[in-house]
DNA sequence: AACTTTTACAACCGCATCATT
DNA sequence: AAATGATGCGGTTGTAAAAGT
């Protein structure tokens, strides 16, 4: 025995809602609140399911909300609490005033998956992603350019990081369980750790580094993703690094290659947004009217870069 | 200009969860 | 404690508009 539908469909329009109906929604609601979907069709005189008049309402008639395309803030929010949260639509639209979830839902679907994607972004894991690279503009780039390294070690060195981390978010007693075997996995000497290095969000705080058993995931504070275990501060600047000599490189925008198998970028670039400062990265970059704004999007997005080392056997792709 | 394909977004549907009886 | 009802959530679909051929 199944539920009861939520209402009697028969006889009940469907499909887009005219100016009309929306009208008497609208009126009925301001005058007498928001609830009893499931009566307010028949008191509203409206033909319509209950449930549908509650999506239509709290979707596009609500007087709180804000239309109009996504900001730089708003899609940067959404990528970093997508990251934490996962699609938990209702939560990342809730802090974000006057976004809905069906429309954060949508805009991530049509806009910023597609464009992690473009960019060997995992939009499930948030982690770069080699399966996703173009691999022939990665092979041409290579052949066309001196200064275009590869060194694909260092790839797979920073997916291993933030796989990791992400498993540790998750499944933290299956992370802790295999942490041994999983510190190993980046370099086989046991006397090697990896190491998460972090920039604190304030200049004056000197960075500090800390294994990943000691990192603990921040619940959607909007300001960053993991917090120091003796610290209170958060940090948007990490590096991973399975050498605990090695030093902190000193840009956080770029993937670098420092040392062996440690990489330094900062979580802007791991997520493949803009820099949260509202500022163009560089002159050519300032808005123009009329200019796509995925286009210009894209632009920031190239930031996460990858530099190609001399002797890379490419056959290990193929 | 006509047709096809792609994109963006509103709306629907089924299920989960919470509240009430 | 169980049954039922109300609401919320997230995946999916339908369709109009835009872009491409």
């Amino acid at each position: 025995m199944g539920r009861t539908p939520c209402c009697d469909k028969t006889g009940l329009k469907k499909g887009p809602w005219t100016p009309e109906e929306d009208l008497k929604l609208s009126n009925y609601v301001q005058i007498h609140g928001p609830g009893n979907w499931r009566t307010l069709p028949k008191k509203a005189g409206l033909e319509r399911c209950g449930k549908s008049c509650r999506l239509r309402w709290t979707n596009y008639l609500r007087p709180d909300i804000k239309r109009g395309r996504f900001s730089f803030e708003e899609e940067e929010t959404i990528i970093q609490l997508h990251s934490v949260l996962g699609n938990k639509w209702s939560a990342i639209a809730g802090r974000l005033p006057g976004r809905t979830d069906n429309e954060v839902k949508n805009y991530w679907n049509t806009h910023i998956r597609k464009r992690l994607l473009r960019n060997g972004i995992d939009p499930v894991t948030h982690a770069p992603r080699l399966d996703f690279l173009d691999l022939s503009s990665f092979l041409s780039s290579a052949l066309c350019s001196s200064q275009s390294l590869v060194n694909a070690s260092n790839l797979l060195g920073l997916g291993l990081a933030t796989t990791l981390l992400s498993l540790k978010q998750e499944n933290p007693e299956i992370f802790l369980q295999h942490l041994p075997q999983n510190q190993q996995l980046c370099n086989n000497s046991q006397e090697n750790q990896l190491q998460v290095q972090v920039q604190p969000s304030t200049s004056a705080t000197v960075p500090c580094t800390y294994t990943l058993s000691q990192m603990e995931p921040i619940e959607a504070s909007g300001e960053g993703f993991f917090c120091c275990p003796n610290a209170q501060e958060t940090f948007d600047h990490v590096q991973f690094s399975a050498n605990p000599t090695v030093p902190v490189a000193s840009e956080n925008s770029n993937i670098r290659s420092v040392d062996g198998c440690s990489q330094n970028f900062s979580l802007d670039s791991l997520r493949s947004t803009p820099v949260s400062s509202p500022t163009p990265l560089n002159s050519s970059s300032t808005f123009i009217n009329g200019s796509s704004l995925d286009d210009e999007r894209e632009s920031f997005s190239s930031l996460l870069k990858f530099e190609i080392p001399d002797g890379l056997d490419f056959s290990e792709f193929l």
